[in-house]
DNA sequence: ATAATATGATAGTAATACTATTATTTTTGC
DNA sequence: GCAAAAATAATAGTATTACTATCATATTAT
């Protein structure tokens, strides 16, 4: 699995570049460190200029990747989810039985992120934290109509999707599995966050996992009928 | 309920605003056009000064009511929030069999916000938007355990608590009931987000409602044997 | 060796996010 | 009704942000 996953190019929609990051050393640098400078200060703070200092180059170089740091956002985001998508597929595509396939793929969705070593300029696990307590604000913007219908969103619907359809298949009677697929992944992260930072509002802690807590919700939930 | 909603001031934790908004003309005035205006060109492009510009009112006169915009922000969203938990005390108080109570609150946490005339200078639904495009920005910062450790959410902590007691009301033996119920907090915002921008994630719409979709999650889950 | 391309350095602009000071208006207490 | 206090407004000023433009230099490709 290393070895094939080391082959794979995660594909970034080309609208929310100006110029492929992935396509010099400069790009893979801005990538690599806008990350880990994102996961020190915060998105809020986080400037061109900052970066530009940190990586030894020029604020206007890194304007001639992305048009500003909501983009960069966007961008990495989209990689990260390009990156489980493979991660879903990989794992779930062999499995014949239905509920086997949905329970491997909540555990995928919902496990803590191991760093991965197949993309060197990118850690995995820091920018699992910065999709935690960042990737919301990729998308709770007053343009969000326009950069989805740009396709800004594609991987992220496209793993919501996945997860829906694996919901159907194991319980074609089930009224919600589109609003049950995007609770499961927009709150394994919110699980995550508040175990950090709201320890008294979840269950979630050293002993118990996210993973355990949406496999039961969601397979006490299927398969049954209506009882309200 | 109208008349005694009437009488009841909701009271924010002091360390959230400079000089009590509530106090004066000019603090309300603050309060109920900060919500239109950052409905209209949302939290990013939202400044004081232009806030200043639509009330008539002096950039420096708002400064002395909230530090910065995020403060305001915090304060609308305690404001909602203190809101929300007096309906939600109301309208279970009464109720003595905990299946029944536990099924109005999820109803009172998720249901589309009407009207309310009892506070005029602040409307419930423009800030049920707001709750709904902002509130996650208020707590997904670097500041937020300091801001935690001042009280700046302890309303939003005590509705996810008085939710999961009533949970645990109705299946003591359930694992998992402070995260089922911040999942409802949390999960039904997005629910209402999703329905407006990715309909594609959502199953709810115009006739199935994110209150039925969560009533229906959390009473298939509890009072079952796990079967994971 | 030249041309094309990428990057760096510098400068400049409008807006943001404030702080400080002083003037004016409004409120209140007697 | 008047003085004192409090609130608000007006103005100015600063550092930073979020860019854009231009030109110089370095790197790469033909």
């Amino acid at each position: 699995m290393e070895r094939l996953l080391q082959s794979i190019k995660i594909t970034i929609n080309d609208k929310i570049f100006v110029k492929d990051p992935d396509s010099s050393e400069l790009g893979r640098r801005i990538l690599e460190h806008s990350i880990v400078l994102i996961d020190e200060i915060g998105f809020e703070a986080f400037t061109f200029k900052k970066l530009g200092d940190r990586i030894g180059s020029n604020e206007s170089s890194i304007y001639r990747y992305f048009e500003n740091k909501h983009k960069l956002l966007v961008y990495l985001t989209s990689w990260y989810w390009g990156w489980l998508e493979y991660q879903l597929v990989f794992a779930t595509n062999s499995l014949p039985d239905a509920s086997d396939k949905l329970k491997k793929a909540i555990e995928v969705v919902t496990r803590t992120v191991k760093e991965d070593n197949s993309y060197s300029h990118i850690n995995e696990v820091v920018l699992n934290r910065i999709v935690i307590n960042e990737s919301s604000k990729s998308f709770l913007t007053k343009e969000v109509d326009e950069e989805n219908r740009n396709g800004y969103f594609v991987i992220y619907k496209r793993i919501v999707e996945r997860l829906a359809e694996m919901i159907t298949q194991v319980d074609a009677g089930y009224a919600f599995p589109s609003s049950l697929a995007s609770t499961i992944l927009e709150g394994a992260l919110h699980q995550y966050f508040l175990k950090d930072h709201f320890p008294a509002l979840t269950d979630c802690d050293s002993s118990t996992s996210p993973t355990k807590y949406f496999t039961e919700l969601v397979f006490k939930t299927l398969n049954q009928n209506s009882n309200v």
